[in-house]
DNA sequence: ATTTCGACCGTTTTGGTTTTATGGTCGAAT
DNA sequence: ATTCGACCATAAAACCAAAACGGTCGAAAT
């Protein structure tokens, strides 16, 4: 594939991307994806063999955009525990990115929210490595207390998912931000070494 | 209200849990709630106001039955390791009942899932209240190392919920059990004194 | 050789209409 | 105190024709 090729794909990405966070999967035509890109339908498919095709790489895009959002706020310090927290706050963007996801998704069919979730278990387990790799520093470090820094990392992954479920259900939980503030305190209390 | 009245009442709570957990909301209708009571369709209306009063007693006793079950699960032991491991577990059928009631509502009105979810919250704070109590006394113990149990329970049960989601989304999710023992390990060994 | 597009096809979705089923009421009967 | 048959207004299902849609293909354009 050219490089122009790849470019134009990119672009049709990024415009279907809108068009299907606006409107879902189902009322999203080709013809408007076309039409923004302002080309015909059947050029779309030059680049992607389905509108399926389509909604995949955007969902892939889009997961990929956060990963690295979140691998740069991990970044953004040295010191395990601010580390920690970076993550997670960064983390709860994610939460409201995706939950604002499904919320266009929800009355769709299922397996395009299967489709999603698949990314996102892709997603947890690199997102688990990173954790597990603060982890270990800060236990070099004698920061931490944990000697399973994997467990511990699936641990605090899994508390996380925890808070998007009233986050997906309700739409106007403002109580997240304090739920937030209380599991980091709660994980970042129970890793530090007294 | 008569004793008798109360009872058929709870007859009818019984009998239409059954069908509401088959079918779902809309597809239960009055008259199939009445024919498994051998009534007339009036004469539930003697009971109750309406086809959502039902749905809402429903709801309301199979959390207490939940409930009941949790707290029988808790008292079954005077060790606080022992109470935190048997919560969870029962916690784990707790979270499958729902799981399977989520699924026959997930493509139903969002208020009843709405309501559904307000049962729960009022469900999850006493759950918090039991947990500390287990903590505090594991604390006394020192047992637990925790120094605001009140703040652990609440991070608990958040990563409990954590794991009801891939079992609310994808229903072929077998590592859930292996998932469930990870998350264990890793609470009793944060929460332990060494 | 790469990229675009108009014409076209089979299928799905939509919109409007009619029919049927359903939630709920009421007064009489038990 | 409890049941129920007759009844009503509304909502859901069934139906159908027209429009819209996803996708194909060969020719045209670049």
């Amino acid at each position: 594939m050219t490089v122009v090729k790849e470019e134009i794909r990119d672009q049709i990405i990024d415009s279907a991307s809108e068009i299907f966070s606006r409107f879902g999967f189902r009322k999203t035509t080709m013809d408007e994806i076309a039409r923004a890109m302002r080309k015909g339908k059947s050029s779309i498919y030059y680049y992607f063999t389905s509108k399926e095709d389509i909604f995949k790489a955007v969902v892939e895009k889009e997961a990929q955009t956060l990963r690295e959002e979140v691998t740069r706020a991990v970044e953004s310090s040295d010191v395990p525990t601010e580390k920690l927290r970076n993550y997670i706050l960064a983390r709860m963007k994610v939460i409201k990115n995706v939950s604002n996801f499904y919320d266009t998704l929800k009355n769709e069919y299922l397996n395009h929210l299967d489709f999603v979730n698949k990314v996102r278990e892709k997603y947890d387990k690199q997102e688990i490595r990173i954790l597990t790799g603060i982890l270990e520093e800060g236990q070099k470090n004698g920061v931490f207390r944990t000697d399973d820094p994997e467990l511990a990392a699936i641990a605090i992954v899994t508390a996380l998912k925890g808070l998007e479920i009233p986050l997906f259900w309700s739409k106007a939980n403002k109580n997240i931000e304090k739920r937030v503030d209380d599991l980091l305190n709660i994980l970042l209390y129970g890793l530090l070494r007294k």
